[in-house]
DNA sequence: TCTACACCCTGTAGTAACTATAGGGTCAAG
DNA sequence: CTTGACCCTATAGTTACTACAGGGTGTAGA
């Protein structure tokens, strides 16, 4: 299959798959006589999970990390769970942290009186105290 | 003061205040014959609210936007209340994803039973299906 | 007076993870 | 034979800073 094929069959940009060869995530496909990247199945297999991990929000050095451990089948599953149980405390962390900024949001929008910025609430909000 | 002070009271890095008057979001401040920086309440009142906002998770043009707003007083505070609409939407937005984000995560770790690679469940879970 | 040290300056490049553009080449259909 | 959809490389742009490199300034202590 040509990029674009791959591309399509992944939902990602024919742009991000050369960028995923260029920081050598993906390895070098076979080229046509035209020069055209030619990728097989194992290609395909590889980029699912590099989108999949990227999906879950794991960072592309996470998801390197990831690949190099399954590329070693012989290694514990202890490291690919830490990995994943990092990445699950830091979701948590950020479900906090916007927790706390809906509420003071939601203080904000429920001051305004609708005058002008003069009387401004939200503007006072934000202002120093 | 001097560009260290208000970068102390604002909790802010000297190089984040000097890139905020690169892009014009604080004018320019008056200078010593050594050439350094002089800033005056009104800076430190600008950067604060700057820095507040920025917390709040407002964009840097959202912020441009915001200080825009406030600088004319007559104008009506329903523009302001907008952009903090907008930004409250936002952030529900990412809150949700990330608390889907997090119901699949747990369903990762949980099914991790510490073999070896080649019977891991989460590599399984993250390759294609 | 010397000198160490903390501060200040400009300008540029680096970060994450792509995305977009310029300026070309290839291939199949009509 | 030309149109359009694809492919190629190389480079620059995005966001919001952060980090140098390579200098100058100001002050406190020996």
């Amino acid at each position: 299959m040509k990029i674009g094929d791959l591309a399509k069959a992944t939902a990602t940009k024919v742009e991000t798959v050369r960028y995923y060869e260029r920081i050598a995530l993906l390895s070098l496909p076979a080229r046509t006589s035209a020069n055209y990247r030619v990728y097989g199945s194992a290609h395909l297999a590889r980029l699912s999970l590099i989108r999949r991990a990227r999906d879950l929000g794991f960072t592309i050095e996470a998801v390197r990390e990831l690949l190099t451990l399954s590329d070693d089948r012989s290694q514990s599953c202890q490291a690919v769970d830490n990995i994943a149980r990092v990445h699950l405390t830091e979701v948590e962390r950020k479900i906090g942290d916007l927790t706390a900024l809906r509420s003071e949001l939601d203080r904000v929008v429920g001051v305004c009186r609708h005058g002008t910025v003069a009387e401004c609430k939200i503007i006072e909000t934000l202002a120093p105290r």
